[in-house]
RNA sequence: GCUGCUGUAGCUCAGUGGUAGAGCACUCCCUUGGUAAGGGAGAGGUCGACAGUUCAAUCCUGUCCAGCAGCACCA
């Protein structure tokens, strides 16, 4: 007598076991055209199962947030007929849904490319229109062995054979075609719609393992209808037009070239947005107490030795000889060792705790070449690092006052979307497991203080401690993980770092690694893509053009421009023998923020016409109010606040 | 690193087994024009590198390098 509970709190009971869709039928005609799955006691569930007791049922339509992601493990499914179809003896994997679509992997000696799509998609969508029911079906687990193992169907066999003895397993049938899965389904293959499109061919290992075969995957994305598909092709649209690589180039910031691969060279334009970047931080350390350092880049081996690094990413590292000299030196991939010969170097009070070191330090790194990605994933670059030596019973004080410097810079760059993520002790690690509960409970302990909620990222620390990861959210609803804070009892122990207490004893500090930017390239990239190029007038690497109209007024121009440099700004004229139409044209498409045009009237009267980005309105101002107008604006953030 | 694709002028790209083209950008000339492209001329390329096939290779084949997408990796 199953008593179903629907999510308004009335109650229906029924006088055995009913299925989802019966359910459905006894509330109305409409919700039970409309329902495509349910919720069973909080788990999704196929419309068609049975709810053999009292249960909590709330049912899923193309409303709910959930129906997306059964349209797209269905249209997985469907792509994966599909393609059997189409191409007899490929065999299956597994295909889930994802954020904004699915993909699918299968496995066959030649790989798919985008032209075999077309077809592909128009059988995708004969298999919808025949409204296939997903069908479930429980098979006995050797029968379901041999099924697929007979079907030539490795794959498959070995998924089943490494289910879990109590899980059950489920077979979707659509018409004729049918897949192990977990499930739940829609109703009918009717129920993906139309609205999906293949996007894109790759390669995947199976099972994400670099040692296993590689499978063709198909990336699809699917959406409820037509305008849901065509919003989201749009933005993709969209994200392109950011790309920080192309962006770059468009603005002469910086480029790459096969001599030093995954280096920057970055161009007047880029390094003066990367400067203002670095002098902004700097006052942000500076005001939070840290002390900034600068220490070797080619370091000898036996440092690395004994932090552990050499074990462990010594084939990511630049190691550099000398012919006449027997000794191994490295590039040096990070700062903390470092930092940890500048804290050994004498003897160290408690007194002199928390000791906030920092340093703008250059790191190279032998990344994969597959992982190069222009300034986002680069081989030579610079981190906002920064150590704090404390004791634990500082742990606390000093993470509150970071995660407060982190949303004072985060805020100040113009990103307000912030998560945390708590990453805790990976597989491979060093230091004891007492060592590893005590740093767990420390940053936990210190979040709880600093009122910092996190979700867990498990398995996902340094080799050396837990970490928690800072994640923003861009202008295009994009994450990028930025900061990083992590607690460290191990090297301090490794390498040897102690300082007196007040007991007159020698005692350990503790170590937190801490950035925010991560490292100034990638973010200047993320930067970059964050305002398409359009730099707000502080970060701007140009500020303002001076364009003339007529030669005559070439030389207010030139005046004009150096005024505005006096006090600070980045300053052009543009005298050029060219039409206003073209010169504004020019610099817009280079994306200055402000153009001041200048002819023969603003000459005469020492005025200026200012037109911003992005608009095509003009104001004409005197040229002392212009300077006071932008060079108010162009401060930063910070000296901003104070002023 | 793995799989697939790509590599021709600064950029975007066309093209051919007989050593190359367009548009934009660049230089010069004309034009002095009031807010997103005024006109003309010129210059610019070891066709990613190295081998092989061929009478002949930018084009075909192989190896390597780099880039792109995804995977794996990310102290």
């Amino acid at each position: 007598m199953p008593a179903i509970t629907l999510p308004d709190g009335s109650v229906r009971s029924f006088d055995g076991p009913v299925t989802g869709t019966t359910v459905a039928e006894s509330i109305g005609a409409g919700l039970a055209k409309a329902a495509l799955a349910m919720e069973v006691d909080g788990q999704l569930s196929d419309i068609r199962q049975s709810i053999k007791a009292d249960a909590k049922v709330r049912f899923i339509t193309k409303k709910d947030p959930e129906s997306l992601e059964l349209i797209r493990h269905d249209a997985a499914h469907v792509l994966a007929e599909a393609v059997q179809d189409l191409f007899p003896g490929t065999q299956v994997t597994i295909g889930p849904s994802i954020e904004h679509g699915f993909y699918y992997d299968f496995f066959r000696p030649e790989p798919f490319t985008p032209e075999d799509f077309a077809a592909i998609e128009a059988k995708m969508k004969e298999i919808v229109a025949r409204a296939e029911p997903f069908e479930r079906e429980v098979w006995p687990r050797d029968a379901a062995i041999a099924f697929f193992e007979e079907r030539g169907e490795s794959f498959k066999a070995e998924l089943i054979r490494d289910l879990p003895e109590t899980e059950d397993i489920s077979i979707y049938r659509q018409g004729q075609w049918l897949d192990l899965c977990r499930g739940p389904h829609l109703r009918t293959t009717k129920d993906v719609g139309t609205a999906f499109k293949l996007m894109k061919v790759a390669g995947a290992y199976w099972r994400g393992d670099h040692r296993n075969p590689m499978l063709t995957r198909v990336y699809g994305t699917a959406w409820r209808d037509q305008k849901e598909l065509d919003a989201y092709l749009l933005q993709l649209e969209e994200a392109e037009k950011r790309d920080h690589r192309r962006i770059g180039r468009e603005m002469g910031l910086f480029h790459f070239q096969e001599e030093a691969v995954g280096q920057v060279f970055w161009h007047a334009k880029g390094w003066r947005v990367y400067s203002v970047l670095q002098d902004y931080m700097r006052r942000a350390q500076t005001r939070h107490g840290y002390q900034e350092v600068r220490t070797p880049q080619l370091v000898d081996r036996g440092l690395w030795e004994a932090s552990g690094h050499w074990d462990k990413y010594r084939h990511h590292m630049f190691v550099a000889t000398v012919e006449d000299e027997d000794k191994t030196l490295a590039l040096k991939p990070m700062n903390c060792p470092c930092h940890v010969q500048i804290f050994r170097h004498g003897l160290r009070s408690y007194r002199e705790l928390p000791l906030r070191m920092a340093e703008f330090g250059a790191c190279h790194r032998y990344e994969p070449s597959g992982a190069l990605h222009g300034l986002m994933r680069v081989r030579g670059f610079t981190q906002d690092d920064a150590h704090i030596f404390c004791t634990e019973d500082q742990i606390a004080a000093e993470t509150v006052q970071f995660v407060q410097m982190l949303h004072e810079v985060y805020q100040d760059l113009g990103f307000e979307h912030v998560r945390v993520k708590f990453a805790d002790r990976p597989e491979q690690r060093a230091g004891s497991e007492a060592v590893w509960d005590k740093a767990e409970a420390a940053l936990k302990e210190a979040c709880a203080v600093a009122g910092v909620e996190y979700e867990y990222n498990p398995g996902e620390g340094a080799f050396y401690g837990p970490k928690l990861e800072f994640v923003l959210r861009d202008a295009i609803g994009r994450d990028w993980q930025c900061g990083t804070l992590q607690v460290d009892l191990v090297l301090p122990e490794r390498l040897d770092a102690s300082y007196v207490g007040e007991d007159s004893a020698k005692h350990r500090p503790v170590m937190l690694h801490r950035a925010i930017l991560g490292s100034f390239e990638r973010f200047l990239g993320i930067l970059i893509e964050q305002h398409a190029g359009r730099f707000p007038l502080w970060l701007a690497p140009v500020q303002v053009v001076v364009a003339s109209i007529v030669s005559d007024a070439a030389p207010y121009a030139q005046e004009v421009a150096a005024a505005l440099r006096n006090v600070g700004l980045v300053a052009e004229a543009d005298a050029r023998n060219d039409k206003i139409n073209a010169k504004v044209r020019e610099h817009s498409v280079g994306r200055v923020p402000v153009i001041l045009v200048v002819g023969r009237r603003e000459a005469e009267e020492g005025t200026v016409a200012m037109r911003r980005l992005g608009s095509q309105a003009q104001e004409v101002l005197t040229l002392d109010q212009a300077i006071a107008t932008l060079s108010h604006e162009a401060t930063p953030p910070d000296l901003r606040k104070k002023a």
